[in-house]
DNA sequence: GTCTATAGGATGATAGAC
DNA sequence: GTCTATCATCCTATAGAC
């Protein structure tokens, strides 16, 4: 993103480097990581394996790529949707549209963040400690959402924000697994898991 | 373990394949579905690849088996962990011992369950068909746990069971991508969660 | 039951023609 | 910028000696 107006110069390079890693994301997010060759990813781009190398210097550029888009979409549609909100808004609306806006983009927004879950454990290790940092960045947006719900009062005190943004995350993220989105199906999720997380499952208060 | 008897006539044999599918279980939890090879698997068993077809058909084979011991395992965990409680005990407490039970299978008791967990989605989709089943009757030991506490009035009757149920095990699933298991951070975690699940994180209650 | 040797194929990457 | 051809390496699986 930094780097537009670098890349800008020279837009049919991009735009080829672009169709590649839309068909290659395509292919991730549908196969996983170790299903998918150069080969194939040349095939679904309508080229050969060899053409490849004019535009990417090796497979692991091209999936790293593909990896900090995914994060960086879905990073950006949380962002938006947040910010569409007023800043008081209370916690139970700011969460529901994060979750909802996070779940859209893993279902309904396009190959690289569905890619982006389903590969990450898959990689190698070099591949996914270079991707991190992407990650910490997205992380931080959800653990400052829930620190600032705890400091209006909303959020309990004695929570641990880091476990409650695994937990959450890791629900959200399992969805890929388990949930067809058919018509409202992601925005009803969204409405659950936000009562969930904010009022529990219990039919009545403990403390 | 329907076939015991059947197999015990040749322990020696089933030692052998044993060692192997402990070896095969230990990489695939450390290293992912796709970085392990039958040479590795042999080398780790102290033997030569073309050996492993003695005791194994296939690669196939000998994930499907880790696969379906690894769920095996946890069910068997979570399930004594529930029959150690008294029948008409809390929800609170049922809930908490689960995911305890499971949590711990993840994380403390052995390779079998995490390997299951890191490369169940990694798996040619014909492996994962077959496994299925396995996966299908632990989920429903979670569901039949989560209907009880509806019918016993202790979780709200608008709950979609199968939801929360989807919701726990993702939650509880990725922690093995960061919780380290470390003194009681295993134990304390399942009572963030059960907490959460039951109670919610929100100050006040809405409804 | 384990070994060596190898078949048969797929993979990531490179070289050079056009 | 794309192609063909190829290298070197890895893989699963098999065959047969011991």
């Amino acid at each position: 993103m930094k780097t537009d107006a670098a890349e800008a110069n020279r837009p049919e390079e991009r735009a080829s480097r672009r169709h590649v890693l839309d068909c290659a994301a395509r292919l991730f997010s549908r196969n996983g990581y170790a299903a998918v060759s150069l080969r194939g990813i040349a095939a679904e781009s309508g080229m050969k394996a060899g053409s490849l190398y004019h535009h990417f210097e090796s497979k692991d550029v091209i999936v790293t790529e593909i990896l900090n888009i995914g994060v960086q979409l879905v990073h950006a549609a949380v962002e938006q949707a947040l910010a569409s909100l007023l800043a008081d808004a209370p916690m139970a609306e700011k969460l529901r549209a994060a979750i909802d806006a996070h779940l859209r983009a893993l279902h309904e927004a396009g190959d690289y963040t569905s890619a982006n879950i389903r590969i990450f454990g898959q990689v190698p290790p070099a591949i996914r400690e270079a991707h991190r940092g992407v990650r910490r960045e997205y992380e931080a947006l959800w653990t400052a959402l829930l620190r600032r719900g705890i400091s209006t009062g909303e959020l309990r005190a004695d929570i641990r924000v880091p476990r409650l943004c695994a937990f959450l995350l890791g629900a959200m993220n399992s969805s890929l697994d388990w949930l067809e989105p058919k018509r409202d199906a992601v925005a009803r999720t969204a409405a659950e898991l936000a009562t969930l997380v904010l009022n529990g499952a219990a039919t009545a208060r403990k403390a």
